[in-house]
Parts: structure tokens; sequence; C-alpha cells
DNA sequence: GTCTATAAACCGATAGAC
DNA sequence: GTCTATCGGTTTATAGAC
């Protein structure tokens, strides 16, 4: 691994760990075993630079993984379920460090930092596109419907990340996914008999943005 | 407002906007208009105290906000949808400042301040307990559906005050709003026959901790 | 209780030798 | 490309006058 990647990767999990503002740069080039100087040299913007580089990565790299898991199982409802069953067991097996640190730094550049906003605002709408296909695909709905419960997976998994790593338990993780599988059963259910049905369809249609 | 509210009301402010680690306490100070000896009286810990008692504050604060909203509707699922669609109107309001700061908190401390880490696992926890009882009450389930119901319902809310902050949009809570209905009405269907129907019923028995 | 001054450590960033 | 030394600013926290 170069230089360089060491770097991003060290950035990656250390503000995972304990946020942007709450490592300094003099850290990540300690953890990378690199000096000061080199981190400067391929990171001219400083610790911003840095971090743009390492979300991108990293929300690259989660949203393979969810992807993977969600196209390997049988059908849509336990796709969701083993989703949030290996999330569960990886943040378990980090002892609760390690789960998603993207909606860490989201949240603490949300209102601080535009450029980096944009760059966390990216990677969701990145998510939320990619999931939402497979949603169509795999659970023949609509596509507000796979919209929808696209992003329901998405914001179920980062909530359930800040309870499961705040408690220090896999609870939250699971009973998340346990309502949203059974969420996509009735939108599939509902998707199958599109005329009478006792379920009343409602969409976002034109609350986006 | 005495000088020690100011000073709390401030911190809750300024950590839910930047961050704990991204707020100094001069700031603190200076937004509350008191000297920074005065936090200092007020609050001898310094600033793990002060936001221990700000986090207690906002987390006791958000409580009774969800539960009105949840106990006025005239039934468990709209009650799940006008809440998010009130929380998407507040934080629209707030230009996507304010949305639940425990969150924010929470993430950057769960690895590096056991003793501010523990404060959240607490207030999750009343949460939690709070939620379900409503989730039982109003919609008839047993515990174990009212329970996974009740932390479903708050993951998903916090997970989309992540997205709806960094995305600057109301989607992501009415999306997540409208997916976690669905789950309500199909655990009530689900409860309401229970012996023969179509869904199968899953729980996180013995998954706790 | 209120306020100022300051200590000691750390921050992001830069300069410049090698 | 690698590495060290350092600058200016900010951090948490304390001391002590009023």
């Amino acid at each position: 691994m170069s230089t360089r990647e060491r770097i991003v990767a060290a950035a990656a999990q250390l503000y995972g760990r304990y946020g942007y503002h709450g490592v300094g740069l003099k850290q990540v080039a300690a953890e990378s075993g690199s000096p000061i100087g080199s981190l400067y040299h391929f990171f001219p913007g400083g610790k911003d630079e840095l971090a743009a580089e390492a979300l991108r990565m990293s929300g690259r790299g989660y949203q393979l993984l969810v992807e993977g898991v969600l196209e390997t199982a049988p059908d849509l409802e336990s796709a969701i379920l083993a989703c949030f069953a290996a999330a569960a067991e990886v943040v378990e097996a980090s002892d609760y460090a390690d789960a998603c640190w993207i909606e860490t730094v989201a949240l603490e550049v949300a209102s601080s930092n535009e450029p980096l906003r944009l760059v966390t605002a990216e990677i969701f709408d990145s998510w939320i596109e990619g999931l939402a296909g497979i949603c169509a695909d795999r659970g023949g709905l609509p596509t507000g419907e796979a919209r929808a419960l696209a992003i329901a997976i998405i914001t179920g998994l980062e909530g359930a990340f800040v309870l499961s790593r705040g408690q220090r338990s896999r609870e939250p993780l699971l009973a998340t996914g346990e309502m949203l599988a059974a969420a996509a059963r009735a939108a599939m259910a509902a998707s199958a008999s599109p005329v009478g049905a006792v379920s009343r369809r409602t969409t976002t249609k034109g609350a986006r943005r």
C-alpha cells in the first residue's frame, strides 16, 4: 500500500472512531506511519481535501458492501434482514467502534463546511440511486416505492448504527431490519395487487427537495 | 433565564450545529453572554459535565416532543406519519441546521468518552421504553413487537436526520415515515390475526445486549 | 457570582533541509 | 518524496481580583 493510500486509510479509520474534529492531522500522520510533510505533499488542500477523498473512498466501499448483500439473498425481504444482521455482526466484531463513519462526519460538517457537506450529499445520492434500482428489480416495485424503500433502508441503517454504538448492542440493528423487512413485504404485496386491496398507497411524489 | 440555563441552552444549540469537538467553551460562553469563569463556576467538571447536562436536558425535550405527537394522532399509523412530517417541517424551518443533536455527540463520544457514551445510552434507553409503551397501547402490539417498532421509529428518525441535513431535503424524513407507517400497519394486522395469516412473525427475542 | 489574565497543550498549516 | 522545526492561533482549564 502506497504512502498516500495508507494516509487515506488511517484518516478513514480515525475519523470514523473519533469524528472529524476529534482527530488531528498529526495523529493521522502518526497512525499511517508517515510524517506530516508527506500528508501535505499528497493533499495540499489540507484536512478538508484529505477528508473529502476518504469520504468518497469509504462511500463507494459501503455501497458495494450493501449492494452485494442485497443482491445475494434469494428475495428482497430476506435480503434486508441479511443486510442488517450482517451489519450487526460487523459492528459487534469491532467492539462497536467501526460502523458507517460517513454519518458522523456528515453531521459534523452539515452546518459548517459546505464543500464537505456536498461530498456527503453526493454519497447519499449515489447510495439511494443504487439501492432504489435493486429494490425496483428484486421487489418488483414501482419507481417511487422503490426509492422510498431504498431511503428507509439507508436511514434505518444509519440510525441503527447510532444507537448500536451508543448502547453497545446489536438490538437496534436487528429490530430495525425486522421492521423494514415487514415494510418491504407490505409494499410488495400492495404492488402485486394494484387495484382493490386494503392498504392505501401513499408516495412522496413531489416531496423531493 | 438564569446564567446557568443560558449556558446549557447555548451549549445545546452549538453542539447540535457543529458537534462536540467543533465548539469551544469560549464560544459557548460568548453565545450565552457570560464569561468563561461563570461556566466553570457552574460546571466545575468542565466541558464533559456541561455536555452531560445539555444532553440530558435535550434528551428529555425530544422525548416529550415525539411522545406528544404520537399520542395526539387518531391512530398509530397516522401518528408515525405525523411524527416524521412534523420533524421534516421543523428541520426545514431551521434551514437544516437543527434536528436531533444527541446523535451527533453520541457518534463523536461512542469510542472515546465513556462517561458521555453512557449518558447517550441512557437517553436512548429512555426513548425506547417510552415509545414502546405508546406503540403497545395504541397499536395493540405484543411487547416484543412494540419494542421493535419503537426502536425502528427512533433509528428511522435519527438516520433520516443525517440524510436530511446532509442533502438539505425533507425527502429522507418523509420516505422513512411512509415505510415505517407501512411496517406498523403490517405489525398491527399480524397481531390482530394471531393464528393463520400470510406473514410470519419474527422477533428479536434474545438479541438484546 | 462575575470577570480577566494566563498557563500548558494542541491545532492546522508552512518553510526548508535533505 | 521524506522529514523536522516552527509559526500563529485556539483549546481546556486555572488563578485570582473584584
